[in-house]
DNA sequence: CTCTGTAGTTCGCTTACCTAAATAATATAT
DNA sequence: ATATATTATTTAGGTAAGCGAACTACAGAG
């Protein structure tokens, strides 16, 4: 009975997997595209997006969260600053620190993205019938939590240079 | 009772949303490492995967399921047979087209992936009890094939330069 | 007060991505 | 047979992403 409801898992597991590398898939695309439609590029997307969630971020944690160095991330701030899209505001208590707050602009510029990706799916969830979306629901979200590791920013690296192919100066 | 209907709908529908993205972008951060980890840029992964999939296809339908350019389509395979992973196969019946296939090793390539991403969702998965495993496979599956419009290869472009913000040379 | 660590930026550099335009080769229609 | 369209590649060039190292400024410990 065990190996039976093994060989079921695995199989269902290969289909999860699937259907998630599809989601990926056609995420990423709609993901460029949303970006350069707002004007952005993907990993400049990816900050504003991420200071928007949390309305306040340290350079530093963006690093963390993004895998990247301090460096690219002062760049990428850069350019979004120069759209003023974000602020730099310094830190009072440690004046060491910076905090980048998204601004109303930035703000405005994320909901007007006209998002093909999102009207898709708004128009087929809308469909859906109303105990389905529910489920829809607490399903994405369940993922996310199984996916979402690095949201909580704290844990420091493990992933800069640990996986990760040699040096990655691609 | 429409309306009542509507304003929870709609609730659910940000909920839907914001769980998608922070799928979107535990995906994005992973397919980076991931691609790193086997030693290929995310753009030459995502050529790879598709290969992988279809078993054969034109650098023409490439560059439409990407959203590239035939030239830079040509420029990310190059980079792949230089590795061996993939092979240009002239086509037989119209000697203008070239097949892409994936060779062996571009197989094992991609089943070697150390897959962060993959492993942390797999460890979820399989502590969740059978139903719950039935449900999100199901529910995965949906939202793919929500998303999932590119896929079919056919839609011609509908993408490159009409959604896109003026001429994209960022 | 000095030393050490940390946050952030700047600089120089490398690589990747992507395009437009030109070219070559082949198909297809007239 | 000729003209036109399609597929793929090459070339030249621009922009972004990303890193390491050097540097500044500040905090905290001894």
């Amino acid at each position: 009975m065990f190996s039976a409801m093994t060989s079921v898992a695995n199989s269902r597991m290969d289909d999860s997997l699937i259907a998630l590398r599809r989601i990926l898939r056609a995420t990423e695309l709609y993901a460029r595209d949303l970006a350069y439609a707002v004007g952005l590029t993907p990993a400049q997307l990816r900050v504003l997006q991420i200071v928007d969630e949390r309305d306040s971020i340290m350079p530093k944690s963006l690093a963390n969260q993004m895998g990247v160095s301090q460096a690219t991330v002062s760049a990428l701030v850069d350019k979004l600053v120069a759209q003023r899209l974000v602020e730099r505001v310094p830190s009072e208590h440690d004046r060491r620190q910076i905090n980048v707050t998204v601004t109303s602009e930035g703000r405005a510029r994320l909901k007007n993205a006209p998002d093909a990706l999102q009207q898709r799916y708004v128009r087929a969830f809308l469909d859906l019938a109303d105990w389905e979306q529910a489920q829809l629901v607490a399903t994405l979200e369940r993922v996310a939590d199984m996916l979402d590791a690095r949201g909580l920013d704290a844990s420091p690296v493990l992933t800069t240079g640990e996986i990760r192919a040699p040096k990655r100066t691609y």
